[in-house]
DNA sequence: CAGTATCCAGGAGGATACTG
DNA sequence: CAGTATCCTCCTGGATACTG
């Protein structure tokens, strides 16, 4: 588990949420997390699916959930390098995790022209959300 | 849905789930919402519930989150001030995510002393983690 | 291709004091 | 009780340039 460089382990009831966040945090942590569950990617591949990164970011986050035990890094020894990122079986035990966060993103926000909450009475309506 | 503060809807897919993510950072917010989940709570109940966050924090995490309508904020016009806090139907909805990251972070972290992810001998040796 | 190395700005978050 | 107001630090993350 490495380090924990996130100084972020006050521990009270609840402290497992925030350790469980403090690991998908960062801010492209999840995006990428939320890639590699459909498969290994390579370094630009991830670059290109996450445009708006820049490339120090993404060896960033990439080490840090490497750290942490959530992503495998496979480097081929090749004349033009070759390096490949998947989920370790911790990461991939995020799946649930990053499913849940999808779906209510994709449920509650209304980020792809859908008429997000409105209503009170009406938080979760989610009439569509594929998945 | 007020403002999104946060610079992060840079949406490519999995946008989503870097906006939810979005709304439950911040370094208490996930915690607090954790505890709402229980039930209604004053300011000072907050506090004594998680004592390493300063008032500030509490009231800043708050705002945010009743800013993005997770949260309600119930004023009493009393002598001595009473406010209590609570899910509004949206934040309710977040419950599911907020329990997979607690049974996530419970199943992996070995926060309590638990083995965590009792798979590849790499996976995690805790040890770390003062609590 | 897959990184490193530097530099830099902004903002999150901590400490402390005051108030309706 | 439930906040505000200030001040200040450090860390996150962006931009850019260089390399094995």
């Amino acid at each position: 588990m490495a380090k924990v460089r996130h100084s972020r382990f006050d521990c009270s009831p609840g402290c497992s949420v925030e350790a469980a966040i403090g690991l998908i945090d960062g801010k492209w942590k999840s995006v990428i997390l939320f890639h590699l569950l459909s498969g290994t990617l390579r370094f630009n591949e991830i670059r290109k699916i996450i445009p708006n990164m820049t490339q120090r970011m993404l060896t960033n986050q990439l080490r840090e959930m490497e750290d942490d035990g959530l992503i495998s890094r496979k480097v081929y020894a090749q004349v033009p390098p070759k390096v490949e990122y998947s989920l370790s079986p911790l990461g991939r035990s995020m799946e649930p995790v990053l499913l849940a966060l999808k779906q209510w993103g994709d449920a509650n926000l209304g980020l792809y022209g859908k008429p997000k909450i409105a209503n009170p009475d009406e938080a979760a309506s989610a009439d569509s959300v594929g998945a």
